[in-house]
DNA sequence: CTGAAAGCGCTAACAC
DNA sequence: GTGTTAGCGCTTTCAG
């Protein structure tokens, strides 16, 4: 593309768009002058100013991002990797992120993995490659070396890993046990016993919920009844899961590992006409906007999302700032009751969810 | 050649990270040799290609991009702006786009506009700013002179907006019209005739398939029945806008504008205890995930989503190949019928919902 | 086949 | 106060 025409028609339409020693000539400065000015550093006359930001206006200038931060060294932009756009909860994090970043001056980018932890690694490069000055990696998906190694190039905050896996990566995370912890603590006061888990694929968060949940059956004495059943991340998986799990273990109250679990249960009971919570009890996880969206209203454990991703902001802002020792923030969870969880019932509905299908469910049960 | 320190030392860890002039040192041979070298190119002999490459790998380098694009003109990055993470219409066209553009070597970066027309722009000039190659606009947000003002800067594709409203700028678009009218004839057959519309807030997508509507409402001889009915862009303004069209109108069937306002309704229908379909047909607009997802399955009018992203990055490319007129490509929608629509029941059920829902039901409470 | 030199557009020390 | 001079890291002629 060497087409040096000085084609200085009417709108710069296409050619060469004008860069700032067009406007320097335009104005009869020097170049410095012109970027001085334009940035409104003071040590410029009030009548060169004029004229400079007169002779900018009409050519049209935009100053190239790219020559600036090559010479800076920095982009004032932000990454965020995320898994899949399609789980709320990664896209209400971005909006805490989204809000800090705004406010600090930065740019805000998306990088997606579509659930394909290669495209993910590959996402990541991207990301680096631009030179962003921090990353915000929404995602278990990613090698813990592979964090690692990005760490060195850029500051990088993991949002959802709970602990640190990762040397040099800073994390925010919501305390796992503890919320799952709370859930069951909350379905057992409704008297429920036959308590199983619908969990996640082994990723950390997931498997902390586990443990939470299989740590409280416990202590609650009923390690015995513990049923845990793993779920696929596709929608799919999730509804054969689903199925299987309210079908072998008939449990009166399902803990999920996530909002979208716990939505494949609701719609799986509708199916097996299971009324929920009568029949059923079910407790999601990150109190998302599906938990307000779903019949009935989903009790949730929430994860304060925006709070994470400004605080995922924030550590980022320490790290360019200097700080060199990792930091894991963790923060309380907290259990919104809603309408999907009630009182165990004793009598036959419980017991055999599908006898009470067929039997013509007059809401009988216990309505406190 | 100002080398001042030529520290071979273990990992690269901070300070500056290798350039190509650290690798050409280290191989003994010239800056420009290994960017040959580096990028494959055959003139470069293969002994020095080895060593050239070897060196790389020893001192951890890789090539910095800014430095790349602001020398060739072009980053290969292609930026999507896009309103609402939370509308999966939005997200599956990315998908399609992100599949063309991998397969094409571009990188697809996300920019949000968190449902606010100024950030919006924000975002639309930090991608510009960026230089990206092109951008996919999924939005009808934007004001028109600000695209063919965008178009100046670089290829601008729009999904979504159905006409040339922007010159300079290609859309890629379904026949609003023609989905609308299908939905509405769809129902004519169940025998519905009080047919309403939950419409848009009059952006050019939605004030389309309110004229499709409107129109073979008309041709059906229904015309003094339509109701039209705007909802809001908020969960709450929907859920607002969905009671009061079903109290107001008394609607045997209605054609929601797209699936999140349908979602609306179904919830409404719900809190209502009208039915659906029995009480209550609806139709969605776009087919998202949502459709499978809700209960009953919703019937909707499915828009190619892939096919739209992926033509979307083909005309960027011709554009980028040189392309100057604009072009407009509109696909055919396709209604997808699930269990939200059946026949119109001429029972008093249709004819008074609310009697229905007023009778004062048994006690059980929580619903919303 | 290889290497030196000239920038891409901008910023930031440093003189004038 | 204002302008000059070096680069940021890379690609790309154009001589050797």
């Amino acid at each position: 593309m060497s087409t040096r025409r000085t084609d200085g028609s009417g709108t710069g339409r296409r050619d060469r768009r004008p860069t700032i020693v067009d406007v320097a000539a335009e104005a009869g400065v020097s170049k410095s002058l012109v970027s001085l000015a334009l940035r409104g550093d003071d040590r410029v006359g009030e009548a060169a100013r004029e004229r400079i930001l007169t002779a900018a206006e009409r050519l049209g200038y935009r100053s190239n991002t790219l020559a600036r931060s090559l010479v800076q060294g920095r982009t004032m932009i932000l990454g965020v990797l995320l898994t899949d756009l399609a789980n709320p909860y990664h896209t209400e994090v971005v909006a805490g992120v989204e809000e800090s970043a705004d406010a600090e001056g930065f740019t805000v980018l998306l990088a997606h993995g579509q659930r394909d932890r290669h495209r993910l690694g590959r996402q990541l490069e991207s990301l680096l490659q631009l030179n962003v000055d921090g990353v915000v990696v929404i995602s278990s998906w990613l090698e813990p070396d592979a964090l690692t190694e990005a760490a060195r190039r850029a500051p990088v905050v993991m949002v959802g890993r709970p602990t640190a896996f990762s040397p040099g990566v800073d994390t925010v995370a919501n305390d796992d046990e503890a919320g799952a912890r709370a859930a069951v603590l909350h379905l057992a006061e409704l008297g429920h016993e036959r308590i199983a888990h619908l969990s996640g694929t082994g990723r950390p968060a997931s498997r902390a919920r586990g443990e939470g949940y299989r740590a409280t059956m416990r202590e609650l004495g009923l390690g015995g009844r513990a049923v845990v059943r793993p779920i696929g991340d596709d929608p799919h998986q999730r509804a054969r899961a689903a199925a299987e799990l309210l079908e072998s273990a008939r449990p009166s109250a399902v803990l999920a590992v996530n909002d979208l679990a716990a939505l494949a249960l609701l719609d799986q009971a509708h199916a097996s006409r299971v009324p929920v919570p009568e029949g059923l009890s079910v407790v999601g996880y990150d109190n998302t906007a599906l938990a307000e969206t779903v019949r009935p209203r989903l009790t949730s454990v929430d994860q304060p999302r925006l709070v994470m991703g400004r605080l995922a902001v924030r550590l980022l802002l320490e790290r360019m700032g200097g700080r060199t020792g990792d930091r894991h923030e963790v923060l309380a969870p907290r259990l919104v009751v809603r309408a999907s969880t009630g009182p165990a019932s004793t009598g036959p509905l419980a017991a055999a969810p599908d006898t009470a299908a067929q039997g013509r469910a007059d809401g009988s049960g216990p309505q406190a």
